[in-house]
DNA sequence: TCAAGATAGTTGAGCAATCAACTACCCGCA
DNA sequence: TGCGGGTAGTTGATTGCTCAACTATCTTGA
């Protein structure tokens, strides 16, 4: 701990409902991601980082996009985005090309096997998430769901820019 | 693929709403936990894993639980499991000892050390629950979160359930 | 124009997670 | 009473992730 450590004299602690909604945020993720991911694991040819990574590309011009920018959209680390495009370039679905430009950047590129892949996880991962997220909210509850989960994501991504210019 | 295999025939998509509401969940979530996960790494003694192994403890009677109660708690195989009470174990932050009444069974208990780790961390957990999420949003989002997350939950947990029984 | 610092990406060692196989024990039933 | 199947937990090999160090290139400003 730091000098600017918060000591348990000034924490605002949850409250009873503000406990009980963040507890079931965390419950319920971990099993969504879990339940989500097992389908991928048994059914599916990719897994479910595999599979996001290759709708980033396929939406992408030209099925390609920077590592960084990859890394970036992904919430990776690039030494993890390094690894996994390793992994994925030796089975074929992916592709490292030069970036026309900026001769430090390196380019994936959605090979057609890797189109392919895409293609045949989309049905079953479309249906796994109707069934453990979008059947079982209602059409309201998933508006809210996500104009909640863009304001977090906008308060996450604030405090990793400041982290990043310390 | 297998003979139960979902084609693109018949295939619910999604529609505009869902899909953004889906990717806001996905992006969000991935940045609220990596940085709630950094605050963690960077400025508190356990993990955030260990610290929510920690809080299913100390709400436990005699801050004890089965290892395969708290795998269920925490959705986490038992396998990880282990391993994870392995290194908390050798840091003293929890002891094993039988189960009285089933010799099949351990007990996972939370020593003096794993208490105080769990004091220490609690005012910089909670702060960094607030900033990227409590305080992110207002009550009513809150509360329909939760609600939501807990309908989640249950379908996901459900689907669990049939998995095992196959 | 060139040095200092930032950015892009990789590397490899060490650490953590996964998966299947395994031991040990419990329960129900014949 | 003992056998079959289920449950509890561990093990260790494989795979994947993390972290710090590294190369190479780009950018800025004196």
């Amino acid at each position: 701990m730091n000098d600017k450590s918060v000591t348990s004299d000034d924490v605002r602690w949850l409250d009873e409902q503000q406990q009980w909604a963040w507890r079931r945020f965390l419950d319920g993720t971990s099993r969504f991601f879990e339940s989500l991911g097992d389908v991928h694991d048994a059914e599916l040819p990719v897994t479910l980082g595999e599979y996001h990574l290759l709708v980033q590309l396929s939406e992408a011009p030209g099925r390609t996009l920077r590592m960084s920018a990859l890394a970036e959209y992904l919430v990776l680390s690039r030494s993890r985005l390094t690894h996994t495009v390793d992994r994925m370039e030796r089975r074929g679905l992916v592709e490292r090309r030069p970036a026309p430009g900026d001769r430090r950047g390196v380019n994936c590129v959605m090979t057609d096997a890797g189109f392919a892949a895409l293609v045949a996880s989309a049905p079953g991962h479309v249906t796994a998430v109707r069934r453990f997220l979008v059947d079982v909210l209602d059409d309201e509850e998933m508006a809210m769901l996500g104009r909640a989960m863009a304001k977090v994501a906008s308060a996450a991504r604030g405090e990793q820019e400041l982290a990043g210019h310390e």
